[in-house]
This record gives structure tokens, sequence and C-alpha cells, in this order.
DNA sequence: TTAACAATTAGACTAAATGTTAAATGTAAA
DNA sequence: TTTACATTTAACATTTAGTCTAATTGTTAA
């Protein structure tokens, strides 16, 4: 787990977009299959990717599963980038 | 180019401890490779992967090809990766 | 100008990722 | 208690990525 899984879930446009869509709030596996030109068992599994690298996470409401964003994940990536950085832009290097 | 170029680079392990190295100053090719239990080959490889995604530059010196991180492309990534948490860490959501 | 060295490129192989269709699971409603 | 619907899982085909050895390119020095 960790910073492997989590850039490489990042890795792929789709998935990607899946994010983006979810920043607006909750949906349905449905919805989110609705959004894109592949099969629904293709989303599937990019949900059960971004699932395992726990950027979202994922309530049944009835018939339907319910995924929600889990940004908070993303937090190791950015203290990961801002060390290669050399922290330049968080005290200006002085 | 852009960001998928960037996240793909960097979602593979042996990419990122080439950055890390280079994090400490400029290294040869050849001194890259003495790092890893790869072949030298495989190594060039992911050093074409790293330069495509504009995250290392290279130079040639004399008989050596010098290799130096580029960190700035990974601001496109923080904005990235902002924007999907929702600026959460930026202004605390005033 | 050839021998030695540094590094990349080419070709073949294996493993991993993605996509498809079809079958299976879980839930709700007739 | 069937039927229909939402979603996932399985099985398979195809593509893409990573690694190896061998050959090639570029540079220096004998």
């Amino acid at each position: 787990m960790g910073l492997q899984n989590t850039l490489k879930a990042l890795a792929d446009p789709i998935r990607r977009e899946i994010l983006n869509l979810l920043k607006g709030g909750k949906l349905s596996a449905g919805e989110i299959v609705d959004h894109f030109s592949v099969t629904g068992a293709s989303i599937s599994r990019h949900l059960s990717v971004l699932k395992d690298a726990d950027l979202i996470r994922d309530t049944r409401e009835g018939k339907f599963i319910i995924y929600e964003l889990n940004a908070s994940v993303l937090e190791e990536i950015m203290l990961w980038i801002t060390d290669l950085k050399g922290d330049f832009d968080n005290d200006k290097e002085k």
C-alpha cells in the first residue's frame, strides 16, 4: 500500500476523471459509468483500484453502491513531492 | 505530455528512487545504474521515461551523460491534487 | 585510426493492465 | 418467490510495460 498504490491508481486518465467527478459529490456506480464510453465491468474494476488505494470509499444504499472521494490519502503524495522539490515553496529557501 | 506522462513516470518505484538520488545532485547514467540491481539497459529506459516526462534533464560531458532533477514539473501535479482536495489546506475552508 | 569505455537502442520474452462478454451476487419490487 | 435491476467477478483477448542480451552510437585516449 501507500505511495506506490496511490500513484499507480492516479496514472490512469479514467481513474483521474472518476475522482474529478466525485469531487462534485457522491455518485452511484451506474452514474459514474454513464460518464464514460467503456463498459460497467471496466469501470467497476477501475473503482476497485481506486478503493484499494483508499482514494474512494463505498457504501451500499439499497440497490445502489455509492462512491465518495477520500482525498486525505493525497496528503502523502504532496509530502513526497514537496520533499523532492526541496521545500522551495514552503520556506523560500531562507 | 503533461499530467499523464508525469504521473505514469512516477508510478514506478525505480524511477522514483532515481529522482530521489538526483535530489542529492547531478549523477552520470553509470552512477545511477550502480544503485540498482537491474541492467544498464533497463535503467536507461527508465531514464528516457523520466526525460520524456521532463522530470530530469541530461547533458553530455565527454564520455558521460549527466542527469539532473527538474522538479518544476511537479508543480502541475501539486495543483491538480490541491484542486482535487478542494483547497482544505490552503485556506482552512473559511 | 583503432581499442576501450559510457550509454542507448533493438529485438525477444514475460508479466501486468485494460477491455470485452457472460455469469454471479445482492437487493427491491411485482 | 420469481423477476428485474445494479453492480461485481470470472474468463479470456489484447495491449502496454519492464527486463534481458546483443548490437549500435558516441567519445576519449593509445
